[in-house]
DNA sequence: GTGAAAGCGCTAACAT
DNA sequence: ATGTTAGCGCTTTCAC
């Protein structure tokens, strides 16, 4: 099957190519009656411009490059579908690529990146460290950082405020004499876990002490469950905190499971709140992050820092709050 | 900033664009001292092709685009993962594309695809109907769907055959004299609950009998569980059968709330098993779908299709297969 | 208001 | 083994 290019329609329309390039484009300076002409050979061929073409002459892409560790979690994918419908309002396409380990390194990613020409990239990592994100800075792309608080001349991102959150909830658990809290270890998400010991740090500092219960899970062990089935045989604490609901959960099994009541022997919250959350039983208190509103705001400033007149019209730093749903789980 | 392009690249090397493009595409008939010289080139302006330019002469674009309802789900999560692990393997780029209810009409997607000229599309969607279908058609792009057993000339499936799965369990349950079994509906998978209906039809019509327990959640409840709730308490079956782990989880609290014991009273299995189900207390039975496959194999298939030489090197159908696992709700 | 022609950056015959 | 040149499909001056 023959692609029917732009050469097709201008000759059906019997008029030049550059015609029908500009009723494409809507140029307000074709007469009528050409525009109709034109239309309807484009209907007729069933003509569709070709976007590489276009790509190619225009200089740009109106694609958007979207980087993530893994589509794994719920969240990840509600951060998709926020950007996703933003990049539609504005007319943007989407890549995907995934930093799986082992199969792709981040250099090799970002080599593909900047060969696909893409307007800008929006990067959702816990692993992508600085100097990576620089290597990006070297060719000039805007790109928009979800989840980390940090900005450069073309790079903006958007971010929860984790180490704060914690702070300040932490501290008022410790003002009310509930001083033994502890933070449960997430391998997935190392960024994530580190801003929140540094929230606890910051607790325990405040009060001249040093902030030890961090739950490490040992490598040897298959997952966190496991581990904690042991670790609260001898342990018990005022708070516990986890970052994901699966934790959180795994935390309620085993309490049960030893029999330490919750809430009443021990508290739980649940940073990352979920559905599930609500679904466990006790229910398990946590923060409702604005996940979708990541990708969507993330988005839009793409689509603002893509605007060569806007260049003032957002924040290179913005911070997204989160709502905190008290359950079950904290008294 | 300004872009290199492979004529500076030769230039620099003092070669012509051709032995560039020679040594970038790794073509044998270069001289090794001239490839170095072009090589040391490439490395010194650093020097990207540009993909676009690359597609448009080589009227392909290695990408292949992927639409889905929405990026919700766990299970949508781990396809996208396989979808992407094997499309690096074989160098493809992916775009994704979402159906999003108001935000974008199937039509308009297919009609950015289309322009964007990409190699195939994957599809996975409940919502698509065979029409959009057969409008890619048209445009002879190759397709895989993923969950709907369906092929033409150039489309080929991915699936897994929730109606046999359903039919063989229910079958055991029915001749073991469990005869009283219930669906329960779930409006975000329309398409896999009419597979799970046509299989408990199948059970009951082998007897003579016909089968009547799909439990459809009326519109003005916000959830399954709130239904549910007032469902149980005058409702009664020998084994619950829900396609997700929240309405399992859904069915889970309610029995416990109204004082009815799983697995004695009733037993309850989830179709699509998740991690969830292993975490809920009692844990949940369920099967385990290969999400991650899915995507996996129809990228592969993808990739066959799309080498011209390897036309009978796959089947147009592909069914995968699962696992049941038994865990506590069931006997 | 419309057409002719020069690119956009690259690949692939075809020459040499 | 390397260079020349004609596209790939489109946009955009610049003429007319």
């Amino acid at each position: 099957m023959k692609r029917i290019t732009i050469y097709d329609v201008a000759k059906e329309a019997s008029v030049s190519l550059a015609t029908v390039s500009r009723v494409i484009n809507g140029s307000e300076v074709v007469r009528e009656d050409t525009r109709m002409k034109v239309q309807e050979a484009i209907e007729k061929l069933g003509y569709k411009p070709n976007a590489i073409a276009q790509g190619l002459a225009l200089q740009k892409t109106t694609t958007i490059a979207f980087v993530i560790p893994e589509a794994s979690f719920f969240y990840t994918g509600q951060i998709i579908n926020g950007l996703i419908d933003v990049a539609k309002i504005y007319n943007y396409n989407m890549v995907l690529h995934t930093t799986t380990e082992g199969i792709s390194a981040t250099s090799d990613i970002i080599e593909t990146i900047i060969k696909s020409r893409v307007d800008g990239v929006v990067i959702f990592n816990d692993k992508l460290d600085k100097d990576e994100i620089t290597t990006l800075t070297n060719y000039d792309v805007p790109i928009v950082v979800i989840g980390n608080r940090i900005s450069d001349n073309n790079i903006c991102s958007v971010y929860v405020d984790y180490e704060t959150l914690i702070y300040d909830y932490a501290t008022r658990y410790y003002d009310a004499g509930k001083k033994d809290i502890a933070l449960i270890e997430d391998r997935k998400n190392p960024a994530m876990i580190e801003q929140l010991q540094h929230g606890l740090q910051r607790v325990y500092k405040d009060h001249g002490e040093t902030f030890k219960n961090f739950v490490k899970i040992p490598k040897e062990y298959r997952s966190s469950y496991e581990y904690l089935k042991e670790y609260f045989k001898t342990n018990k604490h005022d708070l516990i905190v986890t970052y994901r609901d699966s934790q959180a959960m795994a935390v309620l099994n085993t309490a049960k499971e030893l029999g330490i009541k919750i809430p009443e022997d021990m508290e739980l919250v649940c940073v990352l709140d979920s559905k599930y959350n609500a679904m466990a039983r006790p229910q398990i208190s946590g923060f409702k992050i604005p996940d979708y509103d990541l990708g969507a705001v993330s988005m839009r400033i793409m689509t603002k820092m893509l605007q060569e007149g806007e260049k003032d019209g957002y924040n290179r730093e913005t911070e997204l709050s989160y709502v905190y749903t008290a359950r079950e789980t904290t008294k």
